[in-house]
DNA sequence: ATGGTCGTTATACGA
């Protein structure tokens, strides 16, 4: 079973990318972030001629997140429960026993900002909120941009981040803080050559320098990571002309 | 220190 995620950065403009990574890659379950699209104008139609099912928690200009599954996608929730927001950041759905809770973290701007205490706050309750949906899924993955470099190591240049957005202490704080919910590290579960990242800024040709980050992943459950076979970022649709800033990361689980 | 580049029913703001 191959579970996916992707900041797509716009459905719209990226759904061709799209299409064309589903057929070269045919994942089976794939987290979609930054959709920036109402339902109404969700590509459903087309994901369904592709062989997906489909299910999104769309919004204007803004955030928004959706799961592709080939099979079908049920109890499908959506936001965090109880927590009063506005932005459309959270679509959980369990496939073939999978529970995915698929997320797109609080970006949080800068430290000290009001938008960066929205991301901590936000990351408490998504902890929570993941707390009790692992007591009733023990096969779950979370999923998602989370807008966060575990480590040092997960940086073109720990010097440079050290203390930045993305990668303060409170932030990594709270992503370990999650993580020891009893979660693993997909990526981690494998040897990784330096320089593996997710995320390259559009400015100063960063994709072409590799001043990347590595803040998309996929976090899974223990019975999960037991049986996890690799996790790797996916450059290639990067590469492409008119690219997401973001690369897909995808995990193979023997299931 | 600054700005740079994307996307958006845009033309300022979020990332």
């Amino acid at each position: 079973m191959k579970i996916a995620t992707w900041n797509v950065n716009s459905l719209r403009v990226r759904l061709p990318h799209l299409l064309d990574w589903l057929t070269a890659v045919q994942p089976d379950v794939v987290g979609l972030q930054e959709l920036k699209c109402v339902d109404e104008k969700f590509p459903f139609d087309e994901l369904q001629a592709m062989g997906y099912y489909s299910v999104a928690n769309g919004q204007k200009t803004y955030n928004g997140v959706a799961i592709l599954a080939r099979h079908p996608i049920e109890d499908v929730s959506r936001d965090i429960p109880g927590f009063e927001d506005e932005q459309k950041r959270v679509i959980a759905g369990t496939v073939n026993g999978v529970r995915m809770i698929n997320v797109y973290v609080v970006n949080g701007q800068d430290l000290g900002t009001d938008k960066y205490a929205y991301k901590l706050r936000w990351l408490t309750a998504l902890t929570a909120y993941v707390a009790e949906e692992m007591k009733k899924y023990p096969k779950l993955v979370v999923v998602g941009d989370f807008n966060i470099a575990p480590t040092g190591e997960d940086t073109h240049d720990p010097a440079i981040w050290e203390g930045k957005i993305l990668c303060s202490e409170p932030e990594r704080a709270a992503l370990r803080g999650l993580i020891d919910l009893g979660l693993k590290d997909s990526f981690r579960l494998f040897d990784q050559p330096p320089g593996s990242f997710t995320w390259w800024d559009y400015r100063m040709a960063g994709f072409r320098r590799n001043l990347g980050l590595r803040i998309d992943h996929v976090l899974a459950s223990h019975p999960l990571a037991d049986v996890c076979r690799s996790c790797a970022a996916d450059l290639a649709p990067r590469r492409l002309e008119r690219p997401s800033d973001h690369a897909p990361v995808v995990a193979e689980f023997e299931l």
